[in-house]
RNA sequence: GCCGCGGUGGUGGAAUGGUAUACACGUUGGACUUAAAAUCCAAUGGCCUUACGGUCGUGUGGGUUCGACUCCCACUCGCGGCACCA
């Protein structure tokens, strides 16, 4: 026997499988679809434990599929658009697009050792212009639907740079680049109406189960449906700055406990309100003036505080509850959101735990309108004294009502019905702003006109390519407009001089629907084939990380709702299932990270145990979505398990019957030979535990079970070459290079030495199915599952005294069984002197007594 | 604060309400070896016991049950997400 090398056997099939292209795709096959789908990598240039943790996953599932008879598309591509390539480009001279497409070479090859069975044929690339005019494309479609559109937003900017900062670009407070204090400003940008797809959105309960409840919760709970009122206040102003006249506007609160309208002693604006300016006395100017200059700074500066304490400003101006005519003063105050609502508040310390705060600190009114009972008439002092719900007090026509209902419906009707509000539904969610001043990313397909103002650029223009020379590094404008030739054009309407828009798209855009492109990447009349589509997807099953909880997944869910409106799907949902995957820390427990230097690099652990160990450790950590530290121990472990797999090849009997002679496994063929029945129960039960824990995703004990099932044959003098073929191809999708060199070995020994005539009519048929990975999933009976004897505990109080060993057949008759346990020398030591007051039996199971004293 | 997930040996973890700790790592002892590595065999939750065996034991306290890691209630600690959203 050779020793177990895996760098000399993982090349050589790797290389192989790729000649015979294995893995190659039939999108028009009859068999069973299987769209497997793992999460797209950015092509930072390094292949990370993360990708093998992920990829491995996926690949353990393809191929346990393609065994089971399924046609399995697994594909592979990169999110090729992103800052780390402008980035590098800016520290390391070299152009983003060719440090991008270096890297995604490297990446590949990468890829490759791993022996992960991807359909390479089939890829995507989102920087490629092939790829992104769609994504252009349906930029321009939706802004034909109104959902992509132009709106203001505030934003993060930098004076300096003049230029939009996202969070990640700003360091106390200040622009990564330059060091300018940035500050908030209202910009144009384009944006997608995600708000215009919230409620299909929200996950309706059990319908979607196979996608993690955490995810559907963390989304439910980021669309943030609410369902509460509007209600007009009128706002007299009686010394405004616009005139000395009384004057009369009118400011809408938003609220989803309108219960509590009567308990109103003031409102709040937040400082970006428009009415701000118009109601605002003279006295009061220069005092709120300050509050918002200083409003605004600290939202950058001091996110981070964690207490913090409120704050706000009187206007000089009051408003007019509608409910009971009480004049109640306005104040501002940054704990109101302006993007949220109406961006103004009602305030009612005696309900809200945040208004109460306020008011205290501001020595305003608090009245109970919510009471322990319906006639509690305490006063709020303290925060304690708070209360949310109970019943409604001080509220004339409601007192006594249950809040929140039938008070709060109640309310709602009334309030309608008199005209000083609607029932309003808002969301959290806010639309998704996807301009970015950056090059390296998909050309926004607009074109502005001063005459006709912004045009689209004609479908058949497209796409609109990314040039490649620009001054990627300017300061005050966007790279694209650097690239003058490009930037001016004609107007596609009137033919006048035009430029067109410099700003790329978020890189969420391009992952929002690559696995559509997948399926169709060469083609260049539609976005994708309606049939194969339909044909492949939803998605069997989709692997990614948790991170993508709010981000990417809900966007893909909003594309796919999209598409589906346009007609070109028919379904609503891209994915059946979607499993996240763990995350393997450093070996000292803190996240990988090249500063700390706890990187663990597959390269070097792929040359040391090769690549099969490594994908077997990391399936056999924990669960699926553990989060772990790399353990070097652990990977010896693997190694060792598979070395000893090595080892069984010389235990495998050599004499075979004809009938067996064959590469199909074929357990009913008669041929147990040198198989006891324990050998037998034991290999049917191992087909069964990893069949259905392969099917759950639950590697971790798969493997267990195939340990355990090692464990015995390494006791065994002679393993049978069914147990042997069953055990290769059950560790086949795991361990895919060792199964197949074991496979060869196997095969190559088997035809030399038993080739019979109607033996070479099935090896001939079965040339193209040379690997194991072609080869049939093992089929477990359940015949060999009965045991003839069963271990049956005999509890008394709860407690096991004995464990008997019970012939099966006689465990059905439970008196037989119970004379048994009573009889037993052990257990009747136990029974001495006490009386028997209950026994259960649970056939198969347990017997259980119940005793007491005397 | 809110939402979600979790707490089991020295470690990673396993257990449809039915023998808690499968499997692996580590550790200890043994075999092989001049020696080491590798490999193989055995032991391995705590406490008491020479042993047979007993007893305690799945974060804490209670409950349901013949029987609870598993179900229910309360608490506690940890992790993840959201966070002044009216």
């Amino acid at each position: 026997m050779k020793k177990y090398l895996p760098s000399e056997i993982e090349a050589k099939w790797q290389k192989k499988w790729v000649e015979d292209s294995l893995y190659r795709v039939d999108f028009s096959s009859a068999k069973p679809k299987k769209y497997i789908l793992v999460e797209f990598a950015y092509p930072s240039g390094d292949l990370h434990m993360g990708h093998w943790f992920t990829f491995v996953a996926g690949d353990i599932y393809a191929r346990f599929c393609r065994m089971l008879g399924c046609e399995v598309f697994l594909p592979n591509g990169f999110d090729a658009f992103g800052l780390p390539a402008e980035n590098a480009a800016i520290t390391r001279h070299i152009h983003p697009k060719d440090w991008t497409y270096d890297n995604i070479r490297r990446m590949k090859q990468q890829f490759e050792t791993m022996g992960v069975s991807i359909d390479w044929d089939k890829t995507a690339v989102t920087a490629d212009a092939g790829y992104y005019r769609w994504n252009q494309w349906i930029f321009l479609k939706m802004y034909e639907k109104g959902i992509a559109y132009r709106g203001k937003a505030m934003a993060n900017w930098c004076p300096k740079d003049a230029t939009v900062l996202a969070d990640e670009n700003i360091e106390d407070g200040k622009c990564w680049r330059c060091g300018t204090e940035v500050v908030k400003k209202e910009v144009e940008q384009w944006f997608l109406k995600l708000t215009a797809y919230a409620d299909r959105l929200i996950w309706s309960d059990p319908s979607q189960a196979d996608w993690p409840k955490p995810l559907r919760a963390a989304q439910n709970d980021w669309i943030g449906k609410s369902e509460g009122m509007e209600i007009e206040f009128r706002v007299k102003s009686k010394q405004s700055l616009r005139s000395n006249d009384l004057q009369e506007s009118r400011v809408k609160v938003y609220t989803v406990f309108p219960e509590t309208i009567f308990g109103v002693t003031y409102m709040v604006l937040a400082p970006e309100h428009k009415l701000i300016s118009e109601i605002i006395t003279k006295e009061q100017k220069s005092q709120v003036d300050d509050y918002i200059k200083a409003s605004q700074k600290k939202s950058e500066l001091e996110r981070k505080i964690e207490e913090r304490e409120k704050t706000g400003v009187f206007t000089g101006a009051y408003c007019i509850n509608p409910v009971n005519g009480k004049k109640v003063p306005i104040w501002i105050a940054d704990y109101v959101i302006s993007s949220y609502g109406t961006g103004a508040v009602m305030g009612v310390p005696g309900s809200d735990h945040r208004d109460f705060d306020f008011a205290k600190k501001y020595d305003l009114e608090a009245i109970r309108v919510i009471g322990k009972t319906p006639d509690d008439q305490s006063p709020v002092e303290s925060a304690s004294d708070v209360l949310e719900f109970g019943w409604i007090v001080n509220s004339p026509q409601f007192n006594g009502l249950k809040t929140p209902n039938p008070a709060r419906e109640k309310i709602k009707d009334w309030l309608t019905e008199k005209g000083f509000g609607q029932r309003k539904t808002q969301y959290h969610l806010h639309d998704w702003s996807i301009s970015r001043q950056r090059y390296w990313g998909t050309p926004i397909p607009m074109i502005h006109c001063d005459k006709c103002g912004i045009v689209p650029v004609p479908e058949k223009d497209l796409p609109v390519e990314l040039p490649y020379e620009v001054d990627y590094t300017p300061q005050g404008k966007p790279p694209l407009a650097t690239a003058e030739e490009w930037v001016n054009v004609k107007c596609p309407k009137c033919s006048g001089p035009a430029k067109r828009d410099t700003e790329t798209m978020d890189g969420f855009v391009d992952n929002s629907w690559y696995f559509y492109r997948y399926l169709d990447e060469y083609n260049e009349k539609e976005i994708f084939d309606k049939k194969i589509v339909k044909d492949w997807l939803p998605l069997e099953i989709y692997i990614g990380g948790a991170e993508h909880t709010v981000g990417h997944t809900l966007y893909s869910r909003f594309f796919t709702k999209f598409f589906h409106d346009l007609g070109l799907i028919d379904f609503d949902e891209y994915a059946k299932k979607r499993v996240h995957h763990g995350v393997i820390l450093g070996p000292d427990g803190s996240r990988m990270s090249k500063s700390r230097g706890n990187v663990v690099n597959p390269d070097e652990e792929v040359k040391s145990y090769g690549a099969d160990a490594i994908r077997l450790y990391l399936m056999f950590l924990g669960p699926f979505d553990i989060v772990a530290p790399w353990n070097p121990d652990g990977v010896n472990g693997a190694y060792h398990f598979l070395q000893r797999v090595w080892g069984l090849q010389d235990k495998v009997t050599q004499s075979v019957i004809p009938a067996e002679a064959g590469i199909h496994i074929n357990i009913d063929s008669g041929s147990k030979a040198g198989m006891t029945n324990v050998d037998l129960r034991l290999m049917h039960k191992t087909i069964k535990k990893v069949t259905e824990d392969i099917e759950q995703l639950k590697f971790n004990t798969a493997i267990a079970a195939l340990m355990e099932w090692l464990n015995h044959l390494s006791r065994k003098e002679k393993v049978a070459r069914e147990e042997y073929k069953t055990f290769l191809s059950l560790l086949a999708p795991f361990a895919p290079h060792i199964t197949e060199e074991l496979w060869s070995l196997l095969v190559t020994r088997n035809s030399t030495q038993n080739e019979t005539s109607s033996n070479e009519q099935r090896e001939t048929s079965n040339e193209q199915r040379w690997s194991i990975h072609q080869q049939s999933w093992p089929v477990f009976d359940n015949k060999y599952l009965e045991e003839g004897e069963i271990l049956i505990p005999v509890q008394i109080n709860g407690k096991v005294r004995n464990i008997l060993k019970l012939k099966s057949d006689i465990l059905s008759n439970r008196s037989v069984v119970e004379k048994m346990a009573i009889e037993d020398e052990k257990i009747k030591k136990f029974l001495e002197g006490k009386s028997v007051k209950k026994i259960v039996y649970i056939p198969n199971k347990i017997i259980s007594f119940v005793v007491g004293n005397n």
